[in-house]
RNA sequence: GGCAAGUUACCCAAGUGGCCAAAGGGAUCUGACUGUAAAUCAGCCGUCUUAGACUUCGCAGGUUCGAAUCCUGCACUUGCCA
């Protein structure tokens, strides 16, 4: 669905080395030098891993595709790992235990993220993606032969210094000798992908970063080789709070489980102070144009057009072109002062099927029809917001809570409610 | 296996018999101001149809007119000892 052929790197930069920097994707990584050198010479394999921790990949994931790809476009060969035993233990969070997922449902998540994956990057050529899952090498292994085989390259000294895995250790929470193994599985992968593909990167986030050393270690010590790896920055809101959360909520690239009009209005509503790194990060935009970009921020900062130009690339990159289209016509068609019903109704339709909605009689109690589209999530707090005049009723305000559709059916038989100045639903009425 | 400490609402965290739906902080949400921004200020912030009622303080019992607070058992977490 992306348009995988339009993409490419920025030709203005020396190497593909010098482009992840000054994106920021590097934040950490094994001898630099030697990694520019490796990553300037002829094609060579690496490699990205993904848990299925959830059925959908998410925003955090998607920086590690978009550094997979522009590994890829400069010639590298990508391989896409589907944790299908890593997941099954999980990696360890500094603050808590996971809770464990039953097989199926790790099985079954494995093969959403797969296609996920599949679709960043490309399939054809010398260097096409190719997929593993590291469930493959590790069902059949017992738990002696891992003890022996592997165990013995791990000390313990190593292992409790990790971030995570100290953090836990510090902490009131302590951690499951479960995921204290995880950086094991981990290593494993990276040892048994170098043996089976020559692999000599691992690119992961950097919170990953003991996990990635790990790999590195052990191929040090079983291969007697020295391989890379690269950790790229966790992605931070400039006032603190924690990027790729939209009320509270993680940003899913299922379009079932974040809507392509949420997705784009998450993107459109980025921070001044943030909208320049993230063009970097989640576009293909060359160098001379985010810096254009930057100046109009810095000029012109009401326009927003940096903002637009980040929501439509990276929509479109993860939604398609087409739905991107649909949904910006949709929040200029909703977002709007004007008067609704003079829009067409045709336009106005198609836009409320882009939002939550439901379908009820005109007699439903505003309040209910809150409930019903998850612009509330208890009654008490749809009362609350009318009180507070946070309701809107195609754009006029709600102003008593008993209030219901009656006499508010815009032409077309539909309504548009929405809560606060952004959060729409649409309210088909039957 | 023994000893000790702990488990409070989305998160952190007060609260040791009635004044507790439960202090305080953070987050989310709403309003004002704006650019569908940030910062700031204000409000809301367990559920239910307001007053009011109901459910909640790890789980299950018990004492009491009355329990988040006391007792018993269980589960889990952490530390020390073996």
């Amino acid at each position: 669905m992306p348009a995988l052929s339009s993409q490419s790197n920025d030709d203005s930069f020396d190497d593909v080395w010098e482009e992840l920097n000054w994106r920021g994707l590097v934040h950490v990584s094994t001898d630099a030098a030697a990694l520019k050198e490796l990553l300037a010479g002829p094609p060579i394999t690496f490699y990205c891993g993904f848990d299925p921790t959830a059925p959908s990949l998410h925003l955090g994931n998607l920086v590690q595709l978009l550094t997979m790809r522009r590994l890829q476009l400069a010639g590298h060969r990508p391989l896409g790992l589907v944790g299908g035993s890593t997941g099954l233990i999980g990696d360890p969070r500094p603050t808590a235990e996971r809770v464990l997922n039953t097989r199926d449902t790790v099985a079954e998540w494995v093969g959403y993220l797969q296609a996920q994956v599949s679709r960043f990057l490309s399939g054809d050529g010398d260097n096409a993606l190719r997929m593993v899952n590291n469930l493959d090498w590790t069902a059949g292994l017992s738990a002696i032969d891992f003890l022996r085989d592997i165990g013995k390259y791990f000390r313990i000294g190593t292992m409790i210094k990790k971030d995570a895995v100290s953090a836990r250790l510090n902490s009131a929470e302590g951690i499951s000798y479960t995921e204290f193994s995880y950086q094991v599985l981990q290593g494993l992968d990276y040892l048994q992908l170098y043996r089976d593909h020559g692999c000599v990167l691992q690119t992961g986030g950097s919170d990953q970063w003991g996990n990635l050393t790990s790999g590195t270690d052990l191929i040090h010590k079983a291969e007697r080789v020295s391989v890379h790896a690269i950790g790229t920055p966790l992605i931070t809101n400039s006032d603190g709070t924690k990027f790729g959360k939209s009320e509270g909520n993680a940003i899913w690239l299922e379009p079932s489980m974040t809507s392509p009009y949420a997705f784009y209005q998450f993107w459109l509503n980025t921070d001044d102070a943030d909208v320049i790194f993230r063009l970097r990060i989640f576009t293909f935009l060359g160098r001379a144009e985010i810096d254009r970009l930057a100046e109009a921020v810095a000029t012109e900062p009401f326009k927003r057009e940096a903002q637009r130009a980040l929501a439509w690339e990276v929509t479109a990159l993860v939604h398609g072109a087409e739905a991107t289209e649909s949904v910006i016509a949709a929040a200029a068609a909703l977002f709007g002062q004007g008067d609704l019903a003079v829009l067409d109704a045709g336009m106005l339709e198609s836009a409320l099927r882009e939002l939550p909605n439901t379908t009820s009689p005109a007699s439903t109690p505003v309040a209910q029809l809150l409930l019903d589209t998850g612009l509330t999530t208890s009654a008490g707090e749809g009362r609350r917001a009318i009180a507070q005049g946070g309701v809107y009723v195609n754009n006029t305000r709600v102003e008593s809570e008993t209030a219901t559709l009656e006499g508010a059916v815009l032409p077309g038989g539909f309504a548009v409610l929405r809560r606060g100045k952004k959060t729409l639903a649409g309210v088909f009425v039957e």
